[in-house]
DNA sequence: AAGACGGGGCA
DNA sequence: TGCCCAGTCTT
């Protein structure tokens, strides 16, 4: 369970001053980052869901070569698109996302929608997924929760409960709360880095990191 | 609310 | 080996 409990504005924005200027730094650099291509953001966003990032940027950059539209995408044979995804497992993931171009094509004239609502109506799309196009393509400010700002929501802040629960609405609503006012999207960025390089979830680099002095689950180690 | 899906990277 | 990864969908 996940107990909400109200933070002092102070720590927020504390919280969101050192994550920005460690982002400044440290944010990572991957092709899907470089674009705005609302397609190329939908398809690394499938790759993405439950995997590592790194290990999806060569074979992503490969997949948008050979399929650069959402018609192209739309267009090739399901058992293509499954093998090429193959190394990343999860294989619903092909068919969803197969599934999802074909709804573009055939629904939306090829456009990907720029509403959450619209969005979450695509297979293989959920909130997630859907807000992060929101955020990445089209400029929202569209917080999001993924396993890495659970993870440093809950040391930091102190909630209870480390697994993603993408339905707890007390999360998302905290989430919000959190994110700055503007550029939301980098701000996602910049907690996913911190979740993959500093804050991990597996010995987490405690000694380095530029929250220490405020966050709860080094006072807990502490004690 | 809990379980299934998954190959690859890393300790 | 075992744990973990930019989640979603189905009981």
């Amino acid at each position: 369970m996940i107990v909400y409990r109200t933070i002092s504005k102070g720590k927020i924005k504390w919280f969101r001053c050192e994550l920005l200027v460690w982002g400044k730094q440290h944010r990572r650099k991957f092709p899907w980052r470089n674009t705005s291509y609302a397609y190329a953001i939908l398809a690394a966003e499938f790759m993405l869901q439950k995997t590592n990032a790194p290990l999806v940027a060569p074979l992503y950059e490969e997949f948008m070569e050979k399929y650069p539209t959402v018609e192209a995408l739309a267009e090739t044979q399901f058992l293509e698109i499954k093998n090429i995804l193959q190394p990343l497992g999860l294989s619903f993931r092909a068919e969803r996302l197969h599934k999802s171009a074909q709804l573009l094509v055939k629904e939306y004239q090829g456009k990907i929608p720029n509403t959450q609502a619209e969005l979450l109506k695509l297979p293989g799309v959920g909130k997630y997924t859907a807000r992060s196009i929101c955020a990445n393509a089209y400029g929202q400010n569209k917080a999001v929760i993924d396993t890495n700002v659970a993870r440093i929501f809950e040391r930091f802040f102190g909630f209870e409960g480390g697994r993603v629960k993408s339905r707890c609405p007390l999360l998302w609503q905290a989430a919000e709360e959190i994110a700055p006012p503007r550029d939301v999207g980098i701000w996602n960025l910049t907690l996913f880095d911190f979740g993959a390089e500093v804050c991990t979830a597996k010995n987490p680099h405690c000694d380095r990191c530029l929250l220490r002095e405020r966050c709860g689950y080094l006072k807990q180690q502490v004690k």
